[in-house]
DNA sequence: CTTTAACCTGAACCAAAGTTGAGGTCAATT
DNA sequence: AATTGACCTCAACTTTGGTTCAGGTTAAAG
């Protein structure tokens, strides 16, 4: 049993979306939805049923690790993008592209960091007072994606009786 | 000019949603919003235009800082739910409700910190493999909100050829 | 008194990261 | 051959934090 067997239909190196869905945890709408953003990749049985290389369970791996580092999945199919098209990426591939991320989240935890240190100031004057207070001034730019909703402005606050 | 005039239809300290706009650099819609939201109130006028208070600005600063610090709307207005209805805040109270983010702030660095030093070990083994890495394995768990994805499964995988 | 700026409501729309459901096909087992 | 479970597509729906637009009112200034 087990013998290798060239007549089956898809070699056991493929994987279902089923197979890939239960080894990496992801859920298959999930995994439907990923390729169609390009994440991953598969091709058609003749029934139109894809099949996935064994090598797309790494990249799945490297989209939930991203994820939960904080990565929008956008800029995680860029970086997937820049993997090799032509051979299957090696450890040091994907040691590069992480590296990307810890700096990204080296970065954050600076601008968390900060933002705590901040607060504490905030929190130890009592103000919130739009004046003095760095938290609302986001002079370092923080957070400043997506349809923004105008900078805050600051002037002329502070005879605030409340 | 300036005289405390008594027969003005509001207040001074009452201001309109455009001035609350100019003054804290939030726009008006969102302030529509924020109001629809429960995060602050404002009395009618008798042509139903709305006037805050001042102590509005300070709400509306205190959710700016907070959403600065990743504070979800709906938890910012859990936490102003707590402030005392019955008399306008101090900075005690300010400081109390601050005290919350500042220590979910400890938390979140302190997480990010975690990964970051595990997304090094990834880097260092190159692995990325399911089974061995533990930034795949939110057995700590992090950003476990929201409908779920499933939790990620990780065992059998390691005869990985890719 | 008229004009204009600011205000009102409600509905529609945006992105992200998927989930859910309907209606239909494929494949493996009995 | 029939059944069952896994698979397919497409469309609609979810949440968060708003923005934008249409159509209509109010208020302040000239």
């Amino acid at each position: 049993m087990e013998a290798p067997n060239p007549a089956v239909p898809w070699d056991r190196d493929e994987l279902t979306v089923g197979d890939l869905a239960a080894r990496s945890g992801v859920s298959v709408s999930a995994l439907h939805f990923y390729e169609r953003k390009g994440l991953i990749a598969s091709r058609r049985t003749s029934g139109n049923q894809r099949r996935y290389r064994r090598e797309t369970l790494r990249r799945v791996a490297f989209v939930r690790v991203s994820q939960r580092v904080g990565i929008p999945l956008a800029d995680i199919g860029a970086a997937l993008d820049t993997l090799p098209g032509d051979r299957t990426p090696t450890a040091k591939d994907w040691r590069r592209i992480s590296q990307a991320w810890h700096d990204d989240l080296d970065a954050r935890i600076e601008q968390l960091s900060r933002l705590r240190d901040h607060l504490t100031d905030c929190i130890g004057c009592g103000c919130l007072s739009l004046r003095r207070c760095a938290l609302t001034n986001p002079h370092d730019e923080l957070a400043e994606a997506g349809p923004g909703p105008r900078t805050l402005l600051v002037d002329g606050l502070e005879p605030d009786g409340a």
